[in-house]
DNA sequence: ATTGACATCCGAAACGTTTCGGTATACGAT
DNA sequence: ATCGTATACCGAAACGTTTCGGATGTCAAT
């Protein structure tokens, strides 16, 4: 059978599409009874709303988008998927869908993004992992779309964002290393392009400092957001003619790539070297050694952007919406006992 | 301004709706001067399709589904996010879209089905982790939408399915398990209402039958496909008055709690007690020990299922796709040197 | 002069919904 | 009789696109 519409219930009941419309709408200019036999007789044609046909009228589409690039055969991280997830949960309660983005190569993000708010396919976005004068907000910021950043840039002014204190957590960070006797602790940076790695760098160097403590250029190393990259420069780390006591990695990801280097080097991790990470992905409290990391809460963070989002689009005129949080410690047994 | 549409470029260039969309569209009836120009015009203007009205007009919303449960405040498993990048770069080199929808309780399942389906939301919806006598797979099997699972199901004829062969990927495991000489060998197996815990326990108990090897009821232990359900059942086998000394887990995630569990013991993984898990999730080959697991190509297998959507989406008569994968055994150190 | 073929263009309908601005009826109050 | 008011209903336009079935003009062949 063809599928019903509000003419096939309208035929059906001899009442004008009009009056369907209004009785499935809930509006009370409509009898009771009249509401009634027509509510019966959708059901009974299985009669869902064609959701083109009502975005299109409405100029809502109930869709929130994530832009998000899967360079390569990978995701980025399980990081994504918690986030993702907050997304997803609170988008729901609000019946709210999500559409997933994948620009097929990074050249096409922009073209992608000229798509999906031209062509009004999507009522807010949201975005991650905010770069330097991010092109993507840029060109949003132009924009009547409603759209909220996981992160900060720069260049652009009142914009919805929700961050995590980098400088904070990981000052808290190295301060807990410093506190446990640490003296050569090395960084193990995410790519500079990204724009956490220059709050995280600062929470870093500024620790230090205050600490009276060196960073040589040795003990900082910048690499990919993952295993490979915190492996690589692992490697590195335990090779110099002075090696790090301690490494902090830019993710947690790559905190397991440090500590399979040490392993499998025959040291113990915490005692020989201490390792921290950033995230707390859920992996992180189950590996062994747990790890010690700075926690942030993702999919919680997932759920505000949604929620921030979903204002936005309620009240196009309320000013951006600006959130810092501060993360919290959570010390493992990667970072090992006090030193002597 | 108010957003381009064609009916602002035929103003602007004084030809008419329909000579500005067959122009845009590429057709032949159309002068080459007069289809520079439009383009011109269009590209001056901004002008990007309204995709609701196109999607209105052509009965094709360039879109996928995938419909994820995201039960409480944690994603399935890293399983997913590799899935969901095979589905999204496979859909995006097709220019379609993903769009993925989080039903806000189980129950509601069915129902976001119905709205997805019925309100003609999606050209076509994948599905993963089928489960006995699917009622998601029962309600799309009798409707027009193209569907494709991830795994198998009962009940149901005649469906498009791509799956990894259960049975022989457990039972290479136990027999690689067998073959360094464990005799007490546990299997934490998932739960009982996913589909592919059948195929995999099958596999488990032939390959123990055929090694005269016995499967008493003490080594079958029932958990949830995450760490804390890998470490209770690792704290109960343990526990046992003669503990294994090899545990499979249902899925590595499951493994790393179990390895967890006996590391904290003060055991080593694969020398004391050997391990194995399933899936070969990126992490697995960074852990330490490295896991010794089952390879599911997860994000190859998402473009699959993407591209067995699209081609049924395409000709929606062709017969049903159905491909079994023989996974392959990825040998590392978890499960540890021959025994004696 | 007529025909046919071709190139170029366009009007109007359709997709399924929402909503504005009504109309018709009934009924109590004036 | 007229007015006002409420109740219940509906026609038609609109959202922006695609496409069917022409229309018009040109030009070479008859």
């Amino acid at each position: 059978m063809a599928s019903a519409t509000l003419k096939s219930i309208a035929k059906a009941t001899g009442y004008s599409v009009t009056t369907v419309s209004r009785a499935l709408g809930g509006f009370d200019d409509v009898n009771v009874d009249t509401r009634q036999l027509i509510l019966q007789e959708a059901q009974r044609q299985g009669y869902e709303p064609n959701l083109q046909a009502r975005a299109l009228q409405t100029q809502r589409t109930q869709t929130l988008a994530l832009v998000v690039s899967m360079s390569g055969p990978r995701f980025p991280d399980p990081f994504f998927s918690e986030f993702v997830a907050g997304l997803g949960t609170a988008a729901a309660e609000a019946r709210f869908d999500l559409l997933l983005v994948t620009p097929n190569s990074p050249a096409d993000e922009l073209d992608v993004y000229r798509r999906l708010i031209a062509g009004r396919r999507v009522d807010g976005v949201a975005l991650i992992r905010a770069r330097f004068a991010d092109a993507r907000i840029q060109y949003l910021a132009q924009t009547e779309m409603p759209f909220v950043v996981f992160g900060r840039t720069t260049g652009v002014e009142n914009y919805n964002y929700i961050d995590v204190d980098g400088i904070a957590g990981q000052s808290a960070l190295t301060q807990h290393f410093i506190d446990l006797g640490h003296k050569r602790i090395a960084y193990v940076m995410p790519p500079r392009n990204i724009m956490f790695t220059h709050y995280r760098l600062q929470g870093f160097s500024e620790t230090m400092r205050r600490a009276g403590l060196a960073v040589s250029d040795d003990l900082l190393q910048e690499a990919e957001l993952n295993e490979r990259g915190g492996s690589r420069a692992a490697e590195t780390l335990l090779n110099l003619a002075l090696p790090p006591t301690a490494i902090m990695a830019g993710n947690d990801l790559m905190a397991l790539g440090v500590m399979r280097v040490i392993q499998e080097r025959g040291l113990r991790v915490g005692t020989d070297v201490a390792v921290g990470g950033f995230d707390d992905i859920p992996i992180a409290e189950h590996m062994h050694p747990g790890l010690t990391t700075v926690h942030q809460p993702i999919f919680e963070i997932g759920q505000q952007v949604t929620r921030i989002l979903l204002h936005r689009i309620a009240n196009p005129e309320a000013p951006a919406a600006t959130r810092l949080i501060t993360p919290q410690l959570m010390v493992r047994a990667s970072s090992g006992p006090q030193r002597l």
